[in-house]
DNA sequence: TGAAATGTTGGGGCG
DNA sequence: ACGCCCCAACATTTC
């Protein structure tokens, strides 16, 4: 073949590109080319500090391709028109692009392909974004797996393949007559400047984060992870495997070697981790195979529970004003930075869920719009998991007690008292429960809790009970 | 990748 | 010395 377009949407990068690198060694120009989407740039999931973040990835690649002699083309429009436009442009023989598993990447490519076999133009995507896919990983019985612990099981007998070689230099340039839109800046795309400062994007950025991470940090995540005023406690990768600016093969490669050259006392440490991107493995998989979970839940019987939190209830959660210090500071976090740890993210969802009474698809939602890792996959699983309707959930009478939450793991209150300025002074016995002291909460003008946790409690097992499902098991 | 309610046990104060 | 009660502390059950 001659001329390959390079189609990027989630693997922004040169190295570890497993169809990058095959349009490259199969043809003699790459043409790589990203496509402005306004079906996502204008959806009601979309984020302005997202894209903000994506742009600066965008320019990284630029350069990164610029470096290796290639020209990334960015077009603005529909895919599949696009696609066509840009193949007539060039004169190409085949589209290449990276699989997604998301139904509206599944639907998007789909006419892509079909509008470029009616123009005459081969196309052919390839897994890249998970080390496993779809059915490749399977029950006795034929089926996908739907409970984690087996699944990752399964998922670590099969081996983790090495990454793929970087992109090699062009071996023929782009013609100059090909258009491209210059990258954006974020104040151009958003019509106004972001306030938040955002972490450093790109590939470059990426690796960098990920050798941080894996030069000591790694071999105490085991205990580190759970505890949110550590900023070093987790990976923080989250945005870097969002838009692929590392691959995830190089991810398994560089914390196997991470794992043999450590004392053995870490090896459980870097299994803790392992399991983390086997959960991500884990939730991919659920989407591609089960996408009605996008937007219901998992488990049928749950589509019926009857919300009844109010709108002024979601309001106090999204901006941080519950009067539970925990929930409060980790939504001022998110709204802050586009950032939250995981630890967090369960909590502020259990919240949401089972003591405000509001439905998961909310919450799932505003964090969409407010995440820079924000994915359907991930962020889909964690709600389902949390409110206990969605595949291996944590059994429904799972309900997180936001004060022992905060104090077993934020037990100085570092956390609450960075994004909670009004009980920066309160002491560390009474920050999770400031109202356990009327002269201390009416001094610090933090709101009074807008619920009552134990009442909430009983109303949130009533609304399931309701409902008639089988308990799962615990 | 819980929490709360309920049940059981055992030490110590006390008559 | 002994039984009784109280109540942590821990275990089990339930949601």
């Amino acid at each position: 073949m001659q001329t390959i377009i390079h189609w990027f949407r989630r693997d922004l990068r040169v190295s570890d590109n497993t169809a990058l690198h095959e349009a490259w060694s199969r043809g003699n120009c790459v043409v790589p080319v990203f496509i402005l989407d306004d079906a996502i740039l204008q959806a009601a999931d979309c984020a302005a500090a997202r894209v903000a973040y994506q742009l600066g990835v965008l320019e990284s690649l630029r350069k990164n391709l610029e470096a290796l002699g290639h020209r990334l083309i960015l077009r603005h429009g529909t895919p599949h028109e696009e696609l066509v436009k840009l193949s007539r442009d060039v004169k190409a023989d085949a589209v290449f692009t990276n699989r997604d598993y998301e139904p509206y990447a599944i639907a998007r490519d789909r006419k892509v392909a079909g509008a470029l076999y009616e123009a005459g133009v081969y196309f052919e995507s390839f897994k890249d974004h998970v080390i496993w896919e779809n059915r490749e990983i399977l029950t006795k019985a034929g089926e996908p797996y739907t409970v984690f612990t087996p699944y990752s099981r399964a998922w670590r007998a099969k081996g983790v393949p090495p990454p793929v070689p970087k992109l090699g230099r062009a071996k023929t340039p782009v013609p100059e007559s090909v258009k491209s839109l210059p990258v954006p800046t974020s104040s151009d795309a958003l019509g106004h400047r972001l306030r938040q400062q955002l972490p450093d994007a790109g590939e470059h950025a990426g690796l960098e984060v990920l050798k941080q991470f894996l030069a000591d940090r790694v071999y105490r995540y085991d205990t580190s992870r759970n505890f949110p005023a550590d900023e070093a406690g987790t990976s923080r990768l989250s945005p870097h495997f969002r838009f692929g600016t590392v691959g995830t093969r190089t991810v398994f490669a560089k914390l196997f070697a991470a794992r043999d050259t450590a004392p053995p006392a870490s090896d459980a440490a870097c299994q803790v981790w392992e399991t983390e991107l086997i959960w991500r493995e884990f939730y991919q998989q659920i989407l591609a195979n089960y996408p009605h979970v996008a937007e219901r839940c998992f488990r049928p019987e749950y589509d019926d529970l009857k919300w009844s939190g109010t709108d002024a209830q979601f309001d106090a959660w999204c901006a941080g004003q519950t009067g539970f210090p925990i929930v409060d500071a980790a939504m001022r976090c998110l709204n802050a930075t586009g950032g939250m740890h995981n630890r967090l993210r369960m909590i502020v969802a259990m919240f949401l869920t089972k003591d405000l009474l509001i439905s998961w698809q909310r919450g799932e939602r505003y964090f969409m719009q407010q995440l820079l890792d924000g994915e359907l996959a991930a962020n889909n699983g964690g709600w389902q998991w949390s409110a206990g309707c969605g595949t291996d959930a944590a059994p429904y009478f799972r309900i997180f007690n936001p004060v022992s939450q905060g104090e077993k793991f934020d037990p100085e209150g570092n956390f609450v008292r960075k994004w909670v300025p009004e009980l920066r002074d309160a002491p560390a016995e009474l920050i999770h429960q400031p109202w356990e002291n009327p002269l201390l909460l009416a001094r610090s003008k933090y709101p009074a809790p807008i619920v009552d946790h134990a009442r909430q409690r009983e109303r949130c097992l009533a609304m399931f009970k309701a409902v008639k499902a089988p308990t799962p098991k615990a």
